[in-house]
DNA sequence: CGTGTCACG
DNA sequence: ACGTACGTGACACGG
């Protein structure tokens, strides 16, 4: 509330020296709904908030990723039906600042704000410890808070001259491409239309194996035109693959982010949402820096252009293959630990002990099958899905499948433990006690069950990684002062997280990076399987990661 | 504003 | 007989 106060008034400078004694007042209880939002405007004006419970938070922390909103929980906790604070300001991009509204409007809406704000933590914060989720909002989400709006606040920079260059070579290499598909196609035609494709395609040409989409509509998919190219020898479905990737790149990247870099700061700052996914992850908006490319050589350039600021240097440290050893750990898979403690490649490991090929001189093809298996396992696996990932029959997956299963049979038990326990309590967990809710686990609807199966299988793995980089990075920034390291973290994907440092520094930053990373489990969970953290150094994130 | 597609882990 | 690989966010299309 201080916050958007701040922003938007004139005197927000004398309001902002007196309100600081109060603010840095850490026996002053404080409470927020949304804090990082607060926090970080307050930032900008050189004030520190000490983490304070955040009843956004605390909600998520109860009742996981739904909607969070303050109106939404005044509906539901307080019963106040039809509470719409937020007309008065607007939301999302319409957002007006408190300089553009009415000051009648400014004060009502922060007198219910803050009404509601703290009645709703009078009925949720007694929760967390009827419910034992005390220790987790205390020791991931309400630390995580602050941690992510410095991350925020200091954004990174990316290269205007390198994306220009990009977007030149990628829009004339599309127009030839555009040109060469109505040529093909012998009309001209909206490339961007899957409406229109699909029925040049399967309607006027006539090919074979179309399948529609749930709505009837001829589906046009990357894997769909590539069958077309390959077992039917037509080029202009190679054509539309590689057009899409180039404009895909163009409108998502070159073409859309220096539209976000701020003229203030010169530098990229996206938002990080800590309360929007279900199994504990972090998501990315305005612009998403968790899904810049990286699969193909020309989405890779794009990464060139994400650079360190002059005299510094970036630092990317990745965790390797997290998900298979928390998986190896949970399902207490002895062959899988074994294999992370002596180092093996995981993918060849899995694939010798199936089909017992030696690792030595495997062929990629067999590594391949092993490594989809893999992934299948994390995600709950179905032969259909199997079969689809490595176009191969479904009954083929099946053996693949089973085989598997008899190779790892604690893989089986976990994954029937945790179809179990969603039924019993309609929530699984990670190793941490985050709970992940599936309220309709029971459903009658057996596609729906089946969904809920799978995603209760992977929402411990998912969610268990996901804890453990949130402890990583709540612990970061004082473990490198504590090493005397002056290292800014700005980026977190996942799995990776990315930080500046001053040129020279790098060599003793990583080390202490990738020790807090690799322990960030304990002490509350003694993992039996090594994490294990790849940290590099370059002037771009391409080159670092 | 829903749908299809595709970028990431 | 179902109808699916898990989790996101952004964009263009077309009603």
């Amino acid at each position: 509330m201080f916050g958007a106060r701040a922003e938007g008034q004139m005197e927000a400078r004398e309001a902002l020296a007196l309100l600081r004694p109060m603010l840095e007042d850490r026996s002053i209880l404080k409470i927020g709904h949304n804090v990082k939002y607060d926090t970080g405007i307050l930032l900008r004006h050189g004030i520190a908030l000490a983490p304070i419970d955040d009843t956004l938070l605390i909600s998520y922390a109860l009742d996981g990723a739904r909607d969070n909103g303050l109106e939404k929980l005044a509906d539901s906790w307080l019963g106040l039906k039809g509470v719409a604070i937020t007309e008065l300001i607007g939301t999302g991009k319409a957002q007006k600042t408190f300089a553009e509204v009415p000051l009648a409007d400014a004060a009502r809406y922060a007198a219910e704000d803050t009404d509601l704000t703290l009645r709703l933590w009078l009925v949720l914060k007694p929760r967390l410890s009827g419910e034992n989720m005390t220790t987790l909002y205390e020791t991931e989400e309400r630390p995580l808070s602050p941690v992510l709006a410095r991350m925020e606040a200091r954004g990174i920079s990316v290269d205007r001259a390198i994306l220009a260059r990009l977007t030149g070579d990628f829009t004339q290499r599309a127009a030839a491409l555009e040109a060469e598909a109505h040529e093909l196609a012998g009309e001209r035609f909206n490339l961007g239309s899957p409406r229109q494709l699909g029925e040049i395609l399967f309607g006027r040409m006539g090919l074979p194996g179309g399948t529609k989409t749930k709505t009837g509509q001829w589906s046009t998919t990357a894997s769909a035109l590539e069958d077309l190219a390959e077992k039917e020898g037509v080029p202009l479905a190679k054509v539309i693959v590689d057009w899409r990737q180039l404009t895909k790149l163009i409108g998502t990247y070159t073409g859309a982010l220096p539209d976000y870099i701020n003229p203030r700061t010169g530098r990229v700052h996206t938002s990080y949402n800590q309360h929007s996914v279900l199994t504990g992850r972090l998501s990315s908006n305005e612009p998403n820096l968790q899904n810049i490319p990286v699969r193909t050589e020309d989405g890779r350039k794009i990464r060139t252009a994400f650079v360190s600021a002059p005299g510094r240097v970036l630092i990317s440290a990745d965790y390797s293959q997290i998900e298979l050893r928390v998986l190896a750990h949970i399902a207490d898979i002895q062959a899988l630990k074994d294999a992370f403690e002596e180092g093996l490649d995981i993918h060849a490991m899995t694939a010798s002990e199936m089909f017992g090929v030696p690792i030595a001189g495997m062929p990629s093809e067999v590594r391949r099958r092993a490594k989809a298996i893999n992934f299948g396992i994390i995600y709950g696996i179905s032969a259909f899905g199997l079969a689809n990932q490595l176009g191969i029959a479904r009954s083929e997956a099946g053996e693949y499948i089973k085989t598997y299963f008899r190779r790892f049979p604690g893989i089986q038990d976990y994954m029937a433990e945790q179809r179990r326990l969603v039924k019993a309590q309609g929530f699984v967990s990670t190793i941490f006690g985050r709970k992940i809710a599936f309220p309709n686990a029971n459903t009658s609807h057996a596609a729906e069950r089946a969904f809920i199966e799978r995603a209760s299988i992977n929402a411990p793995i998912q969610g268990s990684a996901a804890d453990i980089i949130r402890r990583a990075m709540i612990r970061m920034e004082p473990a490198l002062e504590t090493a005397g390291v002056k290292a800014d973290m700005l980026l977190q994907v996942h799995d990776e997280l990315i930080f500046e440092v001053d040129a020279g520094a790098e060599e003793a930053a990583m080390p202490v990076i990738a020790r807090t990373m690799e322990g960030a489990a304990l002490p509350a969970v003694n993992l039996t399987v090594p994490l294990k953290v790849d940290a590099h150094a370059a002037n771009n994130w391409d080159e670092a990661h």
